[in-house]
DNA sequence: GTCTATATCGGGATAGAC
DNA sequence: GTCTATCCCGATATAGAC
């Protein structure tokens, strides 16, 4: 308790931030009052506005701050130079391991993602992401390399899509075939690593 | 006018159903205040309470509706004796054109997927589906015909992970990689539906 | 900076007239 | 069955004391 205080003390905005960042992934953007965060970061709410102004200017900031943890990797990736296979490795890799670390940022994006597309898909511009550009890259990739695809963009939507769906759907995927079991549904997701890859790859490999 | 009064009058009940339906499917329970349905539907809030007591029990009717529209399916395709590359084919046609006809149920669903959990895995059970059985047809499958695959768990969550990712996340990829543009989208989509049968069949296809 | 008190609004729900 | 009027609550937000 006393710990607790002096943290708060040292630095009330930034404890807020953290503290609303839990709650809003938990709960979504409608789903939590400024009453809850206010509650659990143990001030008032007349605090919340006095540094956010208001629920929505901390919600933004919020989620930029989510987004921009695990966005511009993407781009990174598939601008390099590796071969596709390398790239589909890492970018499983890379991204499964953000969401296993933070398994409620799928769910949190998707949530907002039928609200506000038109203010994400600026944030993902911002990260100096461009899907032109890296569907060109994967064409490339196609005339060097043993490998076939009808339409890249496909490929880009499978790659994203494998990864990220079980986390979006855990809550059901988890309860239907995994008893409800955290770690069992853990370790799925641990193997799912290699496992998306080695599919992906399979996929598009000529035989 | 005249005509949307006199079908109004013919059964009202049924109106508010489907105008709820509409309204709630574009913007998710807590998005959707019954004012907006009353609007939408030409009448007033104490109506809406006169026929379904509550907002809960209102759109809980309406969820349930269209989840049976869409998830029995599931089992029936899985249980059946056709070869897994059969099965799979049959699923991703089937379940891709109930969401090319109604494109927000994914959306929708997932909206509600991460806060009634429990409801949502009762509701399938309901409906008959056992994923351990499911499981089981599938590593049948794998003695019998010429494919392979480390776990069916995966394989079950690559195929409906690919089937509803383009959906959930449509307003993101629509607006990322087709411009925003409605119909190029929804051509992609119909491709889709051949694309994602060939890929998972390429996957698994021992060579 | 942090608090209490309060303003203001919109939500779901009910009572009661017709 | 359908309406108007109203209740009650919880939400965001602000005013002002300390």
């Amino acid at each position: 308790m006393v710990k607790v205080m002096a943290e708060r003390s040292r630095n009330t905005e930034e404890h807020i931030l953290e503290v609303a960042r839990k709650v809003f992934m938990e709960n979504g953007y409608d789903g939590t009052s400024m009453q809850m965060i206010a509650n659990e970061a143990g001030i008032n709410k007349s605090l919340l506005h006095y540094y956010y102004r208001s629920k929505d200017r901390l919600f933004h900031q919020i989620f930029e701050k989510v987004f921009s943890q695990f966005v511009p990797h993407l781009g990174v990736i598939f601008m390099s130079e590796m071969t596709l296979e390398e790239k589909v490795r890492a970018f499983t890799d890379r991204y499964m391991d953000v969401f296993l670390e933070n398994p409620l940022i799928p769910i949190f994006v998707m949530q907002e993602l039928s609200k506000n597309p038109q203010n994400l898909a600026q944030l993902i511009r911002d990260a100096g992401i461009n899907p032109e550009l890296m569907i060109n890259k994967i064409t490339e990739s196609l005339q060097q390399e043993d490998i076939e695809m009808k339409d890249p963009r496909h490929f880009l939507v499978n790659l994203i899509g494998l990864c990220v769906f079980p986390f979006a759907a855990r809550p059901l995927i988890q309860r239907m075939m995994f008893a409800n079991d955290e770690e069992a549904y853990t370790q799925f997701l641990e193997q799912r690593k290699k496992e998306v890859s080695d599919f992906m790859i399979n996929a598009i490999r000529k035989c």
